[in-house]
RNA sequence: GCCCCCGUAGCUCAGCGGAGAGAGCAGCGGUCUUCUAAACCGUUGGUCGCAGGUUCGAGUCCUGCCGGGGGUACCA
């Protein structure tokens, strides 16, 4: 990558100058990489020499330091210039024959290009959505299969090996008042007055599920243990999942059921290994999880005085199951906001296990708020008027929702305007990024027409100023892709999509690929080619379709 | 009360402690005989919520305050 090489430049200079005496010999701060906002600072730049005026002590002037670490570093193939500059920083300027022949690399590279190895084969878990199999999905569980698909897709594009996984509660009391609902439900299509629980589900859907049943099964379950039909409910309710997952091209490699913590004894010999290592107490009739030498302030039930495990300790074996018995080197959950207050409990009890809690990262995203033009869309599970997620993708469509959902940080409570993901205008940045694709595809099929061959095309005469933005934007791309993994955050992935369909536009509008000029049209239809790499692996990573053809 | 997230252009939002704060949309003015005008070019618009602090340097880090959202169960 350009970026450590540079690094790699800065720190050799700095420690040779150190030998020959021209800076002290002070242990060196680390040396980050920037990129200037601004052209004529260069492409990458450093900052050291005002950082390292601390650790000299205050008198040297940083310019001088820059001076004598740019002194230090010769041109070279891949750096045309290094130029310190005011107040104290090295500026590099990438030489622009370097520049063109990447274009070659990047089409050579094809799918492959901006993945890099660093994950080196690391086993990480990422766990979302997660959703109650009791009802359908809402709008932000989309915003976390849409978080959690893209995460993992960058964790793989970093060598990760990525494990996605849903985690189905099919053994708590939810379920149970869904076993309830169902029931009256289905007793109610034989025309029976059973009321749905108070605290049941007002939902249609479990309307719609009963019929279906009936239709079924006739009334095979008005004789069958309750428990049956709650099975046959949840089973379909998570196909339905599974399916609305799907339409928004989201794919697991397992659904891992809270029963089979029970079954198989995973909840038991966690527990015992709680207590063992006394982080179990009992009181009030319940049984609690307690650690206060590791922060925890507040105990936590395990166990009701009723007998019945909570979520929370079950979660505590589903995590020893992840740790221990699966032995992920990592595990990514990805929850709501509405859980927030479940992280720090859920991290001291990983601690408490024993195992290294820097292993578990929680992310959360805000909640969504669903919006037609100014008006709010009430999304509410309890009142029988859902707005599914399902909805929402047959709507505006799977690929609007992904970049939707992606280009806002998870950090911040979002709006989601169903008219704006929907229209088909410059309002719209889904449209924008896709038609620079489907303009590429319509000059390589304009370029097949025309029988140009480009493998001779000669990538030095790719001069223009639209040509080596389009250049220098699509090389940001592995650095894109190394940034996301590091700080686990998907949404600079639309913004730079947007950026690069920019610099394509324009150099679409600037220069013409298939014309008179043999050598340039062969030259530019290999740029276009890489341009398309680029955009299609952007666009595959965020989970997107690259269209042929708007 | 306590905990978490947010507050940046008219709107929706980017912005790893670095160089006159950016984008899209909206507004205003231009550009199709061409590989798709779902595009391009120009232009208007900012006390980065407020006040302190740390730093050579703060939109970014720390503290307090104000405003908005969420959480604070023997629910999940």
């Amino acid at each position: 990558m350009i970026r450590d090489a540079i690094a790699t430049l800065v720190r050799d200079a700095a420690a040779a100058a150190q030998r020959e005496g021209e800076i002290p010999a002070v242990t060196l701060p680390e040396v980050l990489i920037e990129r200037p906002q601004r052209a004529e600072n260069g492409d990458y730049s450093s900052s050291l020499p005002m950082r390292l005026r601390r650790a000299v002590g205050g008198q040297t002037n940083p310019m001088q330091l820059a001076q004598a670490i740019a002194r230090r570093i010769d041109a070279s193939e891949m750096v045309r210039e290094v130029v310190p500059a005011p107040p104290g920083f090295i500026n590099f300027f990438i030489d622009d024959a370097w520049l063109q022949r990447q274009v070659e690399q990047i089409v050579e590279a094809g799918p492959s290009f901006g993945t890099n190895p660093s994950g080196a084969g690391r086993r990480v878990q990422v766990e979302f959505v997660s959703a109650n199999p009791v009802g359908p999905l809402h709008v932000g569980n989309g915003r976390g299969a849409v978080t959690g698909s893209t995460l993992a897709a960058v964790l793989e594009a970093n060598g990760f090996a990525v494990e996605r996984e849903y985690y189905v509660n099919d053994a708590g009391t939810q379920t149970d008042t869904f076993g309830r609902t169902l029931y009256a439900r289905y007793e109610q299509q034989f025309g029976r007055d059973v009321p749905v629980p108070e605290d049941g589900y007002p939902g249609e859907y479990i309307v719609e599920l009963a019929g279906q049943i009936k239709e079924e099964f006739g009334d095979r379950f008005r004789v069958a243990p309750a428990a049956a039909l709650k099975e046959l409910g949840i089973a379909r309710m998570l196909d339905s999942i599974r399916d609305d997952l799907a339409a928004l091209g989201v794919r697991y490699d397992r659904f891992f059921s809270e029963r089979s913590l029970f079954t198989d004894h995973t909840y038991e010999k966690t527990m015992d290994l709680l207590r063992e290592r006394g982080h179990v107490s009992e009181k009030e009739g319940a049984v609690w999880f307690t650690a206060p030498q590791l922060g925890q302030d507040r105990d936590n039930v395990l166990v009701r005085s009723g007998g019945s495990p909570t979520y929370f300790a079950s979660d505590i074996a589903y995590h020893y199951d992840k740790f221990v018995l699966r032995a992920f080197d990592r595990v990514i959950d990805i929850w709501g906001a509405d859980h927030q207050g479940h992280v720090a409990r859920m991290k001291t009890a990983v601690d408490a296990l024993g195992i290294d809690p820097e292993r578990l990262t929680i992310l959360l995203y805000q909640l969504v708020t669903l919006k037609r033009g100014q008006t709010v869309v009430r999304l509410s599970k309890r009142s029988g008027d859902i707005i599914t997620m399902r909805e929402v993708v047959e709507e505006v469509g799977a690929d609007a929702c992904r970049f939707f959902f992606l280009m806002r940080s998870p950090d911040s409570a979002m709006d989601f305007d169903l008219e704006l993901a929907k229209e088909q205008s410059n309002e719209n940045p889904v449209y924008y990024v896709q038609y620079a694709h489907a303009r590429i595809a319509g000059i390589l099929r304009k370029a097949a027409e025309e029988g140009i061959d480009c493998t001779a095309g000669d990538v030095a005469l790719l001069r223009h100023p639209a040509e080596l933005a389009l250049i220098r934007s699509m090389l940001v791309y592995p650095e894109l892709i190394e940034a996301a993994a590091a700080r686990l955050e998907a949404h600079g992935l639309p913004h730079y999509a947007k950026q690069l369909a920019q610099d394509f536009h324009v150099f679409y509008t600037e220069c013409r690929v298939v014309s008179e000029d043999a050598a340039l049209s062969q030259a530019r239809l290999k740029l276009v080619k890489a341009a398309q790499t680029v955009l299609a692996n952007v666009l595959g990573l965020m989970g997107m379709s690259a269209p042929e053809r708007m």
